[in-house]
DNA sequence: ATCTCAGGGCCAATC
DNA sequence: GATTGGCCCTGAGAT
């Protein structure tokens, strides 16, 4: 795989491994959880043919997106007659082929959800013809036929990702938002538009669109952001903008003894054998853990100039905000007006922005810089999503309201909307996640600890096939020193603090390897955009 | 002129 | 009696 900046050039055939992921993360999503389910999902592979609503065979495109005829039919009904359905249970009912018709309300929800639209229900029931929406299905299939086609990828950091596969259907999305906000640059013609075409039938059940324009209550709220002369950055696949931090470190060798500790990638040898806060003192009391003065030479004098230099290479936030914007515009902007990006497309961007931010960082960083090129990658392969959630943990700690989720945009989205429409997996994702950031904003979090934190998680010596694994040992001991010096300098009060933000490391790595996953088994369905670094993280993982 | 295909109607099966 | 879902009809748009 290509990172941003890496030009080795590696052709690897995208080989999809369904039969590597245990049937209960698949079926997490309630697309699909019995064994008629499975045997019908064996004898047909090919989740092209899958009803996005209910996992069934699609027989066509039937009010916007391919479905089945079960699905049509319930969806032409219930808005012909305009029908109104309640839900016995938290209107979080699986939907899959044996399911769907024990909740209405959930499958309406859910074709809604999906795409359908309730505009394409003719009001006047005349019979055949096609519909306006013509040109979206057409557009659609050459999307399709694209991805079968192997359709090789023109950026520059990208690499050749090939298929042999059809990839599913119509993203099946945990959440539907409506980027009016992205879409429409007026707010006022926002707010006149809460959905792409106007409601014709009067359906009194919401839709589970989320709008940001329109209901800032329950959605997106707008970014408030210098953005507009910010959007004309280049970005992303073209890191024109190098930070050449000025680092007067060289590394120091440190003898400590190297243990390979089961599971230990995130504590850092240092921490186990020479810090006072260490494994084994986090599990006793306080003021039993031993209050030494660290000994190492490396460490005191040099801790505050390290740790601002380290800050040095931190993005301003703001100004990652109007990257991401700008590119989720310019993406919005090549589409046509009646297909836009749905969420999890657009969560995809914001990741895949943020995730190309990360790298652009680690190869900024001189400590980075100062290893070979073939470790670098293999490093970055290995913590990719770990950073990216470091990343989102410390906006949630320095931006995020309670109950709110601060994406990368700057806009913030509802905890309980997302729960409340998400599948399974992504409603356990964002609430371990947010545990995680009520448990970082209870230790007060800053800046220094973060990056400090991204560091040590960068710099993993565990990490299989890194060629100078001691330079990456003692990198790391250093971070984890400053960190813990940091720390104790700072919350002379909270002497633990070192030990608990350690603490919160393997949760972060359980939170990002339960979202590859996810995201892979969306990639497997086709979801995920093709070109993509996060697609290519993913993929260069599973391969 | 013919074909394609998506929306509508019908009706037996099921709830 | 209401709902579901498979099948067929219809006809605007594409070829």
């Amino acid at each position: 795989m290509d990172l941003p900046g890496y030009h080795l050039q590696q052709d690897q055939p995208l080989v999809h491994h369904p039969g590597n992921y245990p049937e209960d993360l698949i079926n997490l999503e309630g697309s699909s959880t019995s064994q008629e389910q499975k045997t019908e999902a064996e004898s047909r592979p090919d989740s092209e043919d899958s009803c996005p609503v209910c996992g069934d065979k699609v027989s066509g495109y039937h009010y916007g997106l391919l479905t089945c005829e079960s699905c049509k039919g319930f969806f032409k009904r219930s808005v012909q007659n305009n029908k109104h359905y309640t839900c016995a249970e938290q209107q979080r009912c699986p939907m899959n082929l044996s399911q769907r018709k024990r909740c209405p309300f959930c499958r309406f929800q859910k074709c809604l959800a999906v795409g359908m639209k309730k505009e394409a229900v003719r009001a006047d029931r005349m019979r055949g013809g096609r519909n306006k929406f013509g040109p979206l299905y057409r557009r659609d299939r050459q999307m399709k036929q694209q991805k079968v086609y192997h359709q090789s990828n023109t950026d520059p950091y990208r690499i050749k990702v090939e298929t042999g596969q059809i990839h599913g259907p119509q993203a099946l999305n945990d959440l539907q938002v409506v980027t009016s906000c992205i879409s429409h640059p007026s707010p006022s013609e926002a707010v006149n538009q809460p959905h792409m075409y106007p409601s014709c039938m009067g359906q009194s059940s919401e839709p589970m669109s989320l709008d940001c324009t329109v209901n800032t209550d329950r959605g997106l709220t707008p970014p408030s952001l210098p953005y507009p002369g910010l959007y004309h950055c280049t970005f992303p696949g073209h890191p024109e903008e190098k930070l050449e931090v000025p680092f007067g470190y060289s590394p120091v060798p440190v003898n400590y003894t190297v243990h390979s500790t089961p599971n230990s990638s995130f504590t850092p040898r240092s921490t186990l054998e020479s810090s006072p806060c260490s494994t084994k003192s986090l599990t006793t009391p306080v003021s039993q853990a031993p209050t030494q003065t660290p000994t190492n030479p490396l460490s005191s004098a040099l801790t505050p100039n390290f740790l601002s230099q380290l800050l040095e290479g931190e993005q301003d936030e703001s100004q990652l905000n109007a990257k991401v914007l700008a590119s989720l515009q310019r993406e919005q902007a090549n589409r046509g007006k009646h297909d836009r990006l749905n969420t999890f497309s657009i969560m995809c961007k914001m990741a895949d922005q943020t995730l190309f931010c990360l790298v652009e960082w680690a190869r900024n960083s001189s400590l980075f810089k100062e290893l070979k090129v073939e470790d670098q990658m293999v490093l970055l392969q290995s913590c990719w999503s770990e950073l990216l959630v470091l990343d989102h943990l410390c906006r949630q700690v320095t931006y995020g309201k309670e109950g709110c989720i601060y994406l990368v945009t700057g806009q913030q989205i509802e905890v309980s909307t997302i729960i409340s429409q998400a599948g399974v997996t992504l409603s356990s994702l964002v609430s371990r996640t947010q545990d995680l950031v009520s448990k970082l904003k209870a230790l007060h979090l800053d800046r220094h600890e973060f990056v400090c934190l991204k560091y040590l998680v960068l710099f993993n010596p565990d990490v299989k096939s890194v060629h100078n694994r001691r330079q990456v040992e003692q990198t790391q001991e250093r971070v984890n020193r400053a960190l813990m010096e940091y720390t104790q300098r700072n919350h002379p009060g909270h002497c633990d603090k070192f030990g608990q933000l350690l603490l919160r490391l393997p949760e972060v790595r359980s939170i990002s390897l339960q979202i590859e996953d996810y995201l892979y088994q969306r990639h497997l369905q086709g979801d995920l955009p093709c070109n993509s670094l996060l697609t290519e993280m993913l993929h260069t993982k599973h391969s």
